[in-house]
DNA sequence: CCGTATCCATTCCGATACTG
DNA sequence: CAGTATCGGAATGGATACGG
């Protein structure tokens, strides 16, 4: 992710992946999802560098992604929590989840799951759907843009 | 999307990662599915190096995401179709350009939009449910694995 | 404990030129 | 048209070392 989309891309899949399209920020969302706050248990769940770790964090800072709180154990330090905006990007989370559950998976190694904590059960696939609830695959889809471009 | 992650991760966003979660990789599979299956054209439409765009169709077709099938046309060369574990990215592909839409554009500033062909309107926004078909959100779920690590 | 600052190796990306 | 080969600049990522 070097480049960053132009910044008049139209589509809004390039724009995402300017915010959280490189390696390690998804993963930070991720384990932000499931309750990390502090930059050390970020380091030490993430195995990064702790230069790389703060650049990400300022990223997803700047772009809204997180915000800073006070600590909440009193300490001088901050904590890092999801936005609304951050908490959005759960869809993408599973969607990713689920498909690498799917394919990148043998029978022999297991992964770890995302459980919904009332039922201790997995979640229910995303499906794609029409605004009137049919079931939607690629071959039904169409690209409408005010220009041309996608 | 330099290291990879380690190949034993028990995490299936990170392996998803490693396919996809480069730059240009997810607007590649954005494009074919939208039909584009030969190399010019996902070079025009977007816009990047022929070597890169080579290296990269070259890692998707590896990963199984695209196959290559002789040209529809006759000529000499392949085309770049999805397979079913392409096809299958469709929920990562909807939900990352949903989130887009909703917070990475100004009232002023229009994007393309996703229709589903019967009914020409945008898809329905993608919703994340438990088993039981309850919709869940972050605060709802639990990392459940078998050794510790997300 | 929470970062910041440096340094270095690797990789990525773009441009260009070249081939069949 | 569909790539391959090469080159250089930029950015990333990892390993420290350092400071509040």
């Amino acid at each position: 992710m070097k480049h960053k989309s132009n910044k008049s891309s139209i589509c809004p899949v390039a724009r995402s992946l300017d915010v959280i399209g490189e390696w390690w920020s998804l993963l930070i969302v991720r384990d932000a999802m499931l309750g990390v706050k502090r930059f050390s248990e970020f380091e030490r769940r993430l195995g990064m560098a702790k230069n790389i770790l703060t650049s990400r964090l300022k990223l997803l800072v700047e772009a809204g992604v997180l915000q800073l709180v006070p600590a909440s154990d009193g300490s001088a330090y901050n904590e890092y929590e999801l936005t609304q905006k951050g908490k959005d990007l759960l869809p993408t989370m599973v969607a990713l989840r689920q498909w690498g559950e799917k394919y990148m998976f043998g029978n022999g190694d297991d992964h770890s799951e995302l459980h919904d904590k009332k039922q201790h059960k997995p979640l229910a696939p995303l499906i794609v759907r029409s605004a009137d609830g049919r079931k939607v695959g690629v071959e039904d889809l169409e690209l409408v843009s005010s220009n041309a471009t996608s």
